[in-house]
DNA sequence: CTGAAAGCGCTTACAG
DNA sequence: CTGAAAGCGCTTACAG
C-alpha cells in the first residue's frame, strides 16, 4: 500500500541498492543516476519507513528522556532544550514521565522502552546508583540531576554546592542574617537538597553565621510545599530575613505565602531560589535565583550521549563534565 | 547479539508462533505451555523488538504530538496530561516542536515523522485549513487549539467565545467598566485570539457597556509581551480599571508590569487571564482565569484520535468534541 | 491449541 | 559505480 523502495527503484529503472544510495547521500552516483531516483521519489511521493530503517540497522536514531513530569517546569524546559539540540545532530527524543515512581523508572530502564531508543538521559529521583547500575541495559545512559552520583556512571553535573553558596553569600552580603531553607532537612548532604544545603552551611560558615537548624524546612519539591512550608516556619513563630528555595517553584510558593501574609518582600523578608526558570523573571517582585546553565547541561548531555552511542571504541572513561552557573539578582533580593 | 524470539522458543521447546501467542496473550494456550515459555523469558532476559513488531504489524503505537514549543507552560501541562491518557491506553507519544514555524509543521504533517506514528495530534499556529488537508498524509489527525477551524478536519474545542465571556461579565460584575485586552487586534474574529475577542464584545454588549478600539492591545502571547503590551498602554495614558490577557502568560505579564509601575492589583487594576496555568495559583496576588478543560481536551482528543486509529470503519463523520470549561477566581479579581 | 512458511521495507556485506 | 541476495525480529495467514 505504502510507496516502497522497490517502486522508486522500477520507476528509475535502477536497483534497489541504487535507491538506497540516494537516499543516505552515498558519494559515488552517476550525478544523472541520482537525478532519476530523486525524480522518481519526488513523482511516487516516496517517505522512507523509519521502522525498516532501524530494524535492519540496529539505530533507531532516538534518544529516550526520563524525566518526573513535564508539568514541572524546570523539567519542561530542559526537555525543550534537549530536543532542539538532539535534532540539530539528527536525533528525535522520546519522553518518559516517571511521576517519581521507582517502579517507573526501573521500567523505562530496562523495559521495551530501551528498544526504541539508542541511548538514555535519565534524571533519577527514586532509584539509587546501584539500582541503576543493576537495571539498566549495555545501551548507552547519561545521568541527569544529581539524586545520584558515582563514579561508574557518565552523567552532567550541577554545580550546587559553589551555586548554592554563591545565592546565600549574596543574601548575606544584603545583611540578612536568619536565611531560611525552604526544601531540606537538617543533616541532608546528598541529592539536589543536601548538596545545596551544604553550599548554605559553606557560605555561612565563610561570613562567622551560625547555622541554626530551626531555619531548615523540608518539603515537597513544588510550589504549594514552598507555600506550606513558609507557612509553617511563620506560624512557628521562629524569626528569619530571608528565604533560600532550593529550586525556584519552593521560592515562587514561599513567595506567595509571604505575600498573602502581608510580609514585604524584599524589605522584611528577601527571597532566592535555584533553576531561574522563565518564570522567575516575571514573578512580582522578580526573582533572585541561580541560573545552573540549562542550556550548558542539555548540549553536554546530548553529545555525550551522542558520543557514545557513536563510538566505535566504548571502553572510554566515565565522564562527568560540569555545567556553569550564574547569579541573577532582581527584585525579590536586591 | 539481543535475545530473540527464536531464542526463546528453542529453551522453551516450542515454535515461534507459541512464543508470540504467549506474548500477546492469545487465549487458547495450555497453561503448562504458557509456564514453559514464561519461564524461558524470564531465564534469558528476553525483550520484544518492537521496531521488529512495529515492522510486521504496521502499528508503531505511537502518537505524534506536534506543538510550538515545551517551554511553553500551557503546552507542557497539555502534552503531560496527553502522555498520561496515551499511556493509559497502550500508546507512547513522541513529541515534535514546531517552533510555530511553518515549515516545521509541514514537516511534521508528511515526513518521516509520520512513519513513526500511527496517528497525529497537531496543534496549529502558522498552517490553515488548507495547507493542513493538502499536507496530511492519509493516517489519522485530530486538531487541537483554535487556530483553526474547519468542518472537514478533526478538532478538539474550547469554548473560547462563552469563556472569554464568562471572563469579562465576571470583571463587570465587579464593577470594572474599561477593561483592556491584551493579545489581539481590534477586529480579530478568528483563532483563539480573535474568538476570545468575540466573547469580550458579546460580555460587553449584553451589559450595555460600549466597546472601545483602544483598550485592544495587539502582541506576542508571552510573559514579556503581556508586560510590553500594559508599559505601551499605561504611558500612550488610556484610562483603564481591569486587564484581560487572552491567556495567562499574558495575564501574568501584565500583572508583573502593573506592580512594577506601582498599580495596585486589584484595587486600581483588577486583572485576568485565561488558560489556569499551575502558575496562576501561584501569582501573587493569585491569579483570576478561565480553566478550559485541560483534562477534557487531552483525554478527548486522545480517545478520539485512538478511535480512528483503531477502527475499521475510517468514513466515520468528522468529530468536533467541545470541552467544558470553568471561571477560576482568586484575587486578581475577586 | 501449535507449527512451518512467508514477508513487513529497509541496509548490509558480497560481487562484479 | 551498480546488482542480486540475505536477513534484521517479529506477526500473520494458512494448515493441521
Amino acid at each position: 500500500m505504502a510507496v516502497t523502495m522497490n517502486d522508486v527503484a522500477r520507476v528509475a529503472g535502477v536497483s534497489l541498492k541504487t535507491v538506497s544510495n540516494v537516499i543516505n547521500n552515498y558519494e559515488f552516483i552517476r550525478p544523472t543516476t541520482k537525478q532519476r531516483v530523486l525524480d522518481a521519489i519526488d513523482e511516487l511521493g516516496y517517505e522512507t519507513n523509519l521502522t525498516a530503517r532501524s530494524l535492519r540497522s540496529g539505530k533507531t536514531s532516538m534518544l529516550g528522556l526520563v524525566l518526573a513530569d513535564l508539568s514541572i517546569p524546570y523539567y519542561a524546559e530542559l526537555a525543550s532544550d534537549i530536543m532542539k539540540v538532539a535534532w540539530a545532530r539528527g536525533y528525535r527524543v522520546l519522553v518518559e514521565q516517571s511521576g517519581n515512581e521507582p517502579d517507573h523508572e526501573k521500567a523505562a530502564l530496562q523495559g521495551q522502552f530501551r528498544t526504541l531508543t539508542d541511548g538514555l538521559l535519565f534524571i533519577p529521583l527514586a532509584l539509587d546508583a546501584e539500582q541503576i547500575i543493576a537495571a539498566a541495559g549495555k545501551k548507552p545512559l547519561v545521568l541527569l540531576g544529581e539524586y545520584v552520583q558515582d563514579p561508574r556512571l557518565d552523567m552532567v553535573l550541577i554545580q550546587n554546592h559553589r551555586a548554592a553558596a554563591a545565592v546565600t553569600t549574596h543574601l548575606l552580603a544584603g545583611g540578612r542574617r536568619r536565611i531560611a531553607v525552604v526544601g531540606a532537612h537538617d543533616g541532608d548532604t546528598t541529592g539536589s537538597g543536601g548538596l545545596r544545603l551544604e553550599g548554605y552551611k559553606a557560605a555561612l560558615a565563610d561570613a562567622g553565621v551560625e547555622y541554626d537548624p530551626a531555619l531548615v524546612v523540608p518539603c515537597d519539591w513544588r510550589r504549594d510545599g514552598g507555600a506550606d512550608a513558609i507557612a509553617r516556619l511563620l506560624d512557628s513563630g521562629v524569626e528569619f530575613d530571608a528565604v533560600f528555595g532550593l529550586n525556584d517553584a519552593l521560592a515562587l510558593g514561599a513567595l506567595h505565602e509571604l505575600l498573602v501574609r502581608g510580609k514585604k518582600v524584599p524589605q522584611q523578608v528577601a527571597v532566592a531560589g535555584f533553576d531561574d526558570i522563565d518564570e522567575a523573571r516575571f514573578a512580582s517582585p522578580s526573582l533572585t535565583t541561580v541560573a545552573p546553565g540549562r542550556a550548558e547541561i542539555a548540549e553536554r548531555a546530548v553529545e555525550l550521549l551522542i558520543n557514545r552511542i557513536e563510538s566505535k571504541t566504548p571502553a572510554a572513561k566515565v565522564q562527568q563534565p560540569e555545567a556553569a552557573f550564574e547569579l541573577r539578582v532582581r527584585q525579590s533580593a536586591p
